[in-house]
DNA sequence: ACAACTTATATGACGCGTCATTGAATGACA
DNA sequence: TGTCATTCAATGACGCGTCATATAAGTTGT
């Protein structure tokens, strides 16, 4: 029934989710507090101001996170409304969206990085 | 700015929660599917399958997992509605509770915890 | 050029977790 | 014993993510 090795299984997952709470809990709570965005928002920011290449970015960043495309949709939503990120259509290809850091959102990102680095090294040690 | 050190971390971070939304969704969806309870009701049911000791229960297994007072509440409802698990009220001190896996429960976490160990093994490679 | 299919994003209903609060029982201490 | 603070659990409002769809644009085959 419960193997050595489930049992070990078991604490491994444990630890796992441990750690991704723990971490995922005191980033969002600061960046909440400091921000006022949570890590996911945190998360796409990230990822566009990580994006150099021009191309039509909404699909491909999807590929890089685990989040649904919905999810998606509705973070860039309330990026867009607090006015740090704009959504430009792509000219090739007019389903496909082009996200941009407004001034705005490029200065938070670089603040925010700063205190998510440091949580991260705070947290994964 | 960006360090090695940075890159470095940011990396282990979407690792870990690359694993951990893996995991956690292929678990989920199998439970789901196979046994109309998902991952966290699975959790608790584990949780108290373990406890060997008669204490009252519902603040101690606060202690060993991630979730909230409030978020526990509302799983050990829904087990309770779905006749897994009973509410016992506890002489000592009346404000705890003490839980109580129903037969019903105990077989479902037995098939349960099969695919669980399974999924893990799978995913934690 | 016209259907039928596929792809990119948005949206609405819904479930779950969180926060803040409540209710009830206990403890502490004068 | 009476008051005040503390602890355990439940609840309601709320926000976010997911699923299933909708909308719109592109693609393919004839």
């Amino acid at each position: 029934m419960a193997t050595p090795q489930d049992q070990q299984l078991v604490e491994q997952w444990r630890s796992i989710q441990n750690t991704y709470f723990r971490t995922a809990g005191a980033i969002d709570r600061a960046l909440e507090a400091r921000f006022s965005i949570g890590l996911t928002e945190f998360e796409i920011l990230d990822l566009v101001a990580d994006s150099t290449d021009a191309a039509c970015r909404m699909k491909q960043l999807g590929e890089r996170t685990p989040m649904t495309q919905s999810a998606m949709s509705k973070v860039v939503d309330r990026l867009e409304k607090a006015g740090l990120i704009a959504r430009h259509s792509c000219e090739d290809d007019r389903r496909s969206l082009f996200l941009e850091l407004t001034d705005a959102g490029r200065a938070l990102h670089g603040e925010a990085a700063v205190e998510h680095r440091a949580l991260l090294k705070e947290n994964l040690a």
